[in-house]
DNA sequence: GTGAAAGCGCTAACAC
DNA sequence: GTGTTAGCGCTTTCAC
């Protein structure tokens, strides 16, 4: 009945659903849903707390929620635990696809591939071929890197917490560093991995003579410029000091801190075009062979206060 | 079937189904789901961005999740735009229930009460006697104020940006904060509902004398203390600072900031709570005339260095 | 072209 | 107590 050569005209047939719906009349949605084999949720399968409090995660699936909406879909929260009910909900079919962000265990990935779930990755690579959506952190590497030796540094730091999950774009925000300093010849990369404190000791050492820190996120960015400040280092003036993801509270620390930014929206509704994509090619019967290659997104400097040329060595 | 007078024993029960299950079988979800008249999913309606971004909301609906999972709910998420689609969700019964937080629109608050479907409300107040759950604002208010003036502080201000999205915990709050003051006979609440900089004004203004302001939330204290520092007012020698909500960056900031905590993780499992007995009231045939009473929750205050006693007027 | 009927897979009510 | 069947409300197929 939804064919195009049908004898009644488009716009009766508007008048008609219009008015049923008027008399409070709509589709059970059960019903819908038993009939066509279709629940109409993407599970948001996650670890641990739930994965918004980055603003970067906030940005993304906000823009990813509106698109799967469009297309009358709702994304359904599904937290993995112990207690394996995140498996029940994928065995069970609850959801028609599903999305995963920043990491996922390996089991659950075994089961989306065994299933056969259509599933698209949001900032995560180590996906066994699975559709993915990243964004270019070696490039954003680079672009830090390069900021800081336009502005004469030839000694840089980068600065992880390691109290925190670990993630590949740490590694690759690293290589991007590195290909950056490598090629302007300047000396090589310092890395600490490490918590504020050691951070703290190692910027102050006279020997390593380090002008420039780059960090991996806001949350290190914030409490390694209240040390500095604490122990009297002057930002920009005695160091200079940048992160990655354009987040709060960067913009309204003291200096505001030059970061580089991640597409956040782009990646939440590119995601969804994703999957949505995948749905559609699994029920028209099409072989499940062409998983579409990963989607690769470039990042951006935004420059504030925080990086400024080095005092010159007196 | 689900009688217990049943001859098969409990363990027998539980080895079928557990071998069932081996097997591979699942019960359809979707056919349960007609069958039952169930959805097995609960909506959470939020109007604007995705309402996780503030820490607060992060860890309350973390425990919120974590309950309704246990009952073998899954929370759907149903942004509510002009587009009306979070309607479609509702007439077309896509949930069981819903969950709303900070605010709703009263076209959404209208629906659920026509149509009957139990909702709960978060951190919100005008809810037509709707179930809620809420800290005690009021309270928190005061355990501020006298947290102040314990410390010596006679003049003491409020700061909120109103660039943000109005909140009723934002007249509570100062609700709580004069009647500490007046209590004690100190002189009265400067109030200050503007921006950064107009806030500045205010509280470099000698004539206010003021020697303590209290941000409304972590954003706001982010930004003035930067401004504070610029300045060259030193926090908290030449003026305290405190806020509400103990949430990133505050204890990273420097000095870290004084703040009165909201139980986050409690409202969230209350909140579940409340839901499912709606919603078991509800299918159990109940009335629907026993609307729980609004849960009031108790603030705390956490203690760090941006608080001092006022500088003795030289 | 139009209308009736057979499922979707489970639940619950009903006879045996 | 146990097995059978109607029915949830839609989609889709198959006769007319």
């Amino acid at each position: 009945m939804s064919a195009e050569d049908c004898p009644i005209s488009e716009a009766t047939r508007r008048r008609v659903r219009q008015t049923a719906r008027e008399l409070g009349y709509r589709a059970n949605w059960q019903a819908q849903s038993l009939s066509r084999g279709r629940t109409y949720a993407i599970g948001l399968v996650y670890e641990g707390n739930l994965p918004f409090l980055d603003g970067v995660y906030n940005e993304m699936l906000g823009s990813f929620v509106q698109s799967l909406r469009d297309a009358g879909y709702h994304l359904q929260l599904v937290p993995v635990d112990h207690q394996e009910s995140w498996k029940e909900a994928l065995l069970g079919r609850r959801v028609d696809g599903c999305a995963m962000l920043h990491s996922a265990p390996d089991d659950l990935l075994d089961t989306v591939a065994e299933l056969g779930i259509p599933t698209v990755l949001l900032n995560m690579d180590r996906g066994r071929g699975l559709p993915a959506i990243c964004p270019d952190d070696e490039q954003g590497g680079r672009l830090a890197g390069r900021h800081l030796l336009e502005l004469g540094h030839q000694r840089i730091a980068m600065y992880v917490d390691t109290s925190e999950t670990p993630h590949f774009s740490i590694a690759a925000r690293r290589r991007g560093l590195e290909q950056a300093i490598e090629q302007a010849g300047a000396r090589e990369l310092v890395m600490i991995e490490d918590n504020c404190e050691d951070a703290m000791a190692v910027l102050r050492d006279t020997s390593h003579d380090i002008t420039a820190v780059v960090c991996y996120s806001q949350y290190e960015a914030t409490s390694l410029l209240s040390r500095l400040w604490t122990a009297g280092v002057s930002v920009p003036r005695d160091m200079s000091l940048m992160c990655f993801n354009d987040e709060f509270p960067l913009a309204d620390l003291i200096p505001p801190v030059t970061t580089v930014a991640v597409p956040s929206a782009e990646m939440g509704w590119r995601g969804a075009e994703m999957l949505l994509g995948c749905i559609g090619a699994e029920s028209s019967g099409d072989q499940p062979g062409d998983a579409p290659r990963p989607v690769v997104l470039q990042e951006q400097l935004i420059t504030r206060s925080s990086t400024a040329p080095p005092r010159s060595p007196s």
